[in-house]
DNA sequence: TACCCTTTGAAGGTA
DNA sequence: TACCTTCAAAGGGTA
């Protein structure tokens, strides 16, 4: 998230650190360090004033810690701590009623309309109410089918293993203003009640408040993602005598929140339907969006990590690639993990492949040219200039390292690339995309993949490693030979022939490509 | 029917 | 510490 973080308001990779909002508590550390944080986040900070005494605690990930370890004995430290935060929340952001559903209760005050960030302007808005979805369910991102009736088992199941254990309730307690001390009494599975008893959402049962987070182990969650109040139902409960365990999905982060909201305008625009077109426009529009409007989705997210730590306490992200190695819940099957595995088996020896280098932008350049560290630099990665050990190309394509190719990088790295530029061209949007913002980079898939140079300082280096993510995958599903005729080209290309490539949007692999 | 694709970010694991 | 992997949402496409 490099736009938060971009350290002295240059670029994104200033500061490696700017890996802002990592964590309630890292956030915290780093809105602290940064300088960027302070200007740049100064209005949402302001707006944020009143919960950031509540949520942004001072170490909030040792909030985390604590809670996680609160089994082992929760510190008092953390105990007053959060009883504070539920006195101020009681009398804060969660008494309006227009919030009626996790975990947007926490809504932060920019998204009031007394906030710095008006409603209007603000994105984070009513999303996917084309969908039948409650109009908060955009800033609901586990939607509010979570809290579909019924859900009779819950403490049962919720009692076990993943974590589910609501006996930290006490800090919901400042979520739903309960009143402090008093929830620390529920039991872990009564402790689901304030949900029900706060929200006041009429109609359903007490006990039958599933978190959003949680869905059911079977089934494809697309397939039931609006009937997911139920952790597992009560026939199935009752036949299986070990339930499977709930699934709780993971929180949101910040991308997954703007896609979720900005998913139906994007089709709606490009008229496009398959996800992986409009994702890659929504990942466009989110490298055009100003930090202020990333940092709205960024302290969504923080907030919604928040919560759902609040909400499972001992639950692990571990927990879900658990659940697909043991299969014994979760979506990911058997196989499916197999084949995962499979794949990263085969990136893994694709990535043996490549020699690596010892050299890299942070060293060669240092901390006073960070400017022109390539971008997985600047977040401490791997140094994609350097890969093979060649020379050193524009420092000014870092950015735009998703699509710049290393200068000479292995064969199987410009086979990545590739293929992600063939996807880019050979599944563009329908022609009835509109053309993009005025402030926005195109949103349509053009054929400069190329984020405008407008950008390209605050594009983070994300985008690189995402890229690379995809292209590893793409090199796992698609087939070779294009892959050997661009990387024979590549590889007979002097640098200045790469560099001219470049400078033309990668014009040349896309030609190369279709010759 | 099940998986793939595609995006960014967060988290956890590994060396 | 750096890097890698997986998962989160979404839904059309594909085998």
């Amino acid at each position: 998230m490099p736009q938060l973080s971009s350290g002295g308001g240059d670029d994104l990779g200033a500061n490696d650190e700017m890996i802002s909002f990592k964590d309630e508590g890292e956030q915290e550390e780093k809105i602290q360090e940064n300088a960027f944080t302070e200007r740049d986040l100064a209005d949402l900070k302001s707006s944020l004033v009143n919960e950031s005494e509540i949520n942004q605690s001072p170490n909030a990930a040792a909030v985390r810690r604590g809670q996680q370890s609160e089994q082992r004995g929760f510190p008092d430290k953390h105990r007053e701590h959060l009883d504070g935060v539920s006195k101020q929340q009681d009398g804060g952001m969660y008494k309006s009623p227009a919030y009626p559903g996790y975990p947007f209760l926490m809504l932060p005050d920019p998204y009031l309309p007394n906030s710095s960030v008006s409603p209007s302007s603000n994105k984070v808005s009513v999303v996917q109410q084309s969908h039948g979805m409650h109009p908060l369910t955009s800033l609901l991102p586990y939607g509010n089918d979570h809290f579909s009736p019924s859900p009779p088992h819950l403490p049962t199941d919720m009692s076990q293993k993943t974590g589910v254990h609501r006996h930290q309730s006490q800090d919901l307690s400042g979520y739903y203003s309960l009143p402090p001390g008093g929830v620390g009494q529920i039991t872990p599975s009564m402790s689901w009640f304030p949900h029900s008893l706060m929200l006041g959402t009429s109609g359903m049962h007490p006990t039958g408040i599933p978190h959003p987070a949680i869905v059911p182990p079977t089934g494809k969650q697309d397939h039931d993602q609006y009937d997911r109040g139920m952790y597992v139902k009560p026939q199935e409960a009752k036949r299986e005598k070990e339930p499977k365990k709930p699934v709780i999905k993971k929180p949101l982060n910040a991308f997954m929140l703007y896609m979720k909201e900005m998913r139906a305008k994007v089709i709606a625009e490009c008229t496009l339907k398959e996800s992986a077109a409009i994702n890659q426009i929504l990942g466009r529009r989110w490298h055009a969006l100003t930090r202020e409007e990333q940092a709205k989705y960024y302290e969504l997210a923080r907030k919604e990590r928040q919560l759902h730590m609040q909400l499972y306490p001992t639950w692990s992200a571990r927990d879900n690639y658990e659940a697909g190695l043991s299969g014994v819940a979760g979506e990911k099957s058997k196989a499916d993990w197999g084949k995962k595995k499979r794949r990263k088996r085969e990136k893994q020896q694709d990535s043996n492949t490549d020699p690596g280098s010892p050299k890299k932008c942070r060293a060669r350049f240092g901390l006073n040219q960070q400017t022109d560290w390539c971008g997985p630099c600047r977040r401490k990665k791997k140094c994609i200039r350097y890969l093979q050990g060649g020379g050193c190309p524009s420092p000014t394509s870092s950015d735009l390292s998703a699509i710049d190719s290393p200068p000479s990088p292995s064969p199987s790295r410009h086979h990545h690339h590739h293929h992600h530029h063939r996807l880019l061209y050979q599944r563009p949007p329908s022609p009835g995309c509109s053309p993009p913002p005025p402030t926005s980079p195109p949103t349509c898939l053009s054929l400069s993949p190329h984020t405008p140079r407008s950008h390209a300082t605050r594009l983070p280096p994300e985008q690189s490693t995402a890229n690379k993510r995809g292209d590893l995958r793409q090199l796992a599903a698609k087939p070779a030979h294009t892959h050997l005729e661009l990387s024979s080209r590549q590889t007979n290309s002097s640098s200045t022939a790469l560099s001219a490539a470049k400078a033309a949007g990668l014009s040349l692999k896309v030609l190369s490509e279709t010759q």
